[in-house]
RNA sequence: GACGGAGAAAUAGGG
């Protein structure tokens, strides 16, 4: 069982999830029995390819053969549902688990945390985790501490990065700050991923300046910064039209080993393009490609959109069959940019083949 | 019988 468990488990993640099927159906018919482990890798691979009906047929098939569900089966499938904001299946599985007399860990408690945030109710998030700590009680997040005996359920790094990830894209500066504060308090060390976390936060919140003073700070404390680091401050940059420090950052990037990806050359295409500096924008949009990062589908929709800005619609047409040609799909973003482009030049019949 | 061996969570870009 572990062996095929673990070849399973490496296919999956290779994305060769019709030879781990193949390969789970052998084992069966050698009358090798399936395990939890087995059962929460193939929940966990369908969640994350979108197909969580054919999760729920393992889960049940797992439940019908008496293996019976642990905490990382059901915090795995939890994730799987909240991933796709089905918040009230979730909540069902919940009370699955509680009635199987299955205790939540920090684990789980961080999924709800980012599943909240990233459905848009960080109220609900930071109840949880207030509920987490403390015994004080609120209503809405009840449902997720019955049974539960003890209130010490501590927050860890994943936790706190989920919240101050979630309270900042909420625009909830004050808040994330001040549970960053708490996280160091609580003598929880930030990592990598944290100091990001906060980077971003700030940039986002236009306090760039103080942003690089975390930046400072990171490396100091041993951290080194990533690609994640430096195009959350290259974004943030850009965004208050600092072109030249942005350059400087990127720079400074590729002189510390970090490679620019295609996220890091989308944000400066786009930065590019806001600042009137299209030609530049194009330059770098086909030089990316010769270092070996591909644009994709946001990047082409960037580009298009500062050429439809100066009016050039035609060539940003242009790019539409380029990406055909690239087998890079455009998405219902890129079709509203160039129609939205279309039509404010007057060009309706292009805009209604668009829509077509 | 013990131990060991496979499974879950958080951060960056486009109107």
């Amino acid at each position: 069982t572990v062996t095929y468990t673990k070849v399973a488990s490496l296919l999956c993640r290779v994305n060769k999830v019709d030879k781990a099927l193949l390969l789970v159906k052998e084992m069966k018919e050698n009358g090798v029995v399936p395990n939890m482990f087995t059962y929460t890798m193939l929940i966990d691979t369908f969640c994350k390819v979108g197909l969580i009906e054919q999760a729920r047929k393992w889960f049940d098939e797992m439940i019908a053969g008496r293996c019976f569900p642990d905490v990382v089966t059901y915090t795995t499938f939890l994730h799987g549902y909240l991933k796709m904001g089905k918040i009230s299946e979730a909540n069902d599985l919940f009370e699955h688990m509680v009635a199987a007399d299955c205790a939540p860990n920090v684990v789980t408690y961080t999924v709800l945390i980012d599943g909240h945030c990233k459905a848009g109710d960080v109220q609900t998030a930071t109840q949880i985790y207030s509920r987490m700590r403390e015994k004080e009680l609120f209503p809405n997040v009840e449902i997720y501490f019955q049974k539960i005996k003890s209130y010490g359920i501590e927050p860890n790094v994943f936790t706190y990065c989920a919240l101050i990830d979630g309270l900042c894209k909420a625009k909830k500066h004050e808040e994330a700050h001040k549970l960053w504060k708490a996280m160091l308090e609580a003598g929880c060390k930030p990592n990598d991923i944290a100091y990001n976390a906060l980077i971003d936060g700030l940039c986002k919140a236009g306090q760039v300046g103080e942003a690089q003073n975390v930046f400072l700070k990171m490396s100091e404390d041993g951290h080194t910064p990533d690609v994640y680091t430096y195009s959350s401050l290259i974004d943030g940059l850009l965004k208050e039209n600092n072109l030249d420090t942005a350059f400087n950052v990127l720079s400074n990037m590729v002189h510390n080993g970090c490679t620019p990806n295609v996220v890091t050359y989308t944000e400066i295409v786009d930065g590019l393009c806001k600042a009137g500096k299209t030609e530049e924008a194009y330059k770098l949009f086909t030089t990316m490609q010769e270092k070996g990062c591909p644009p994709d589908v946001i990047t082409y929709t960037a580009m298009m959109d500062g050429l439809g800005k100066e009016g050039k619609i035609d060539q940003a047409i242009e790019l539409l069959e380029l990406m055909a040609k690239k087998s890079c799909a455009p998405d219902s973003l890129t079709y509203t940019v160039l129609i939205n482009h279309c039509c404010r030049v007057g060009k309706l019949s292009e805009a209604q083949k668009l829509l077509q």
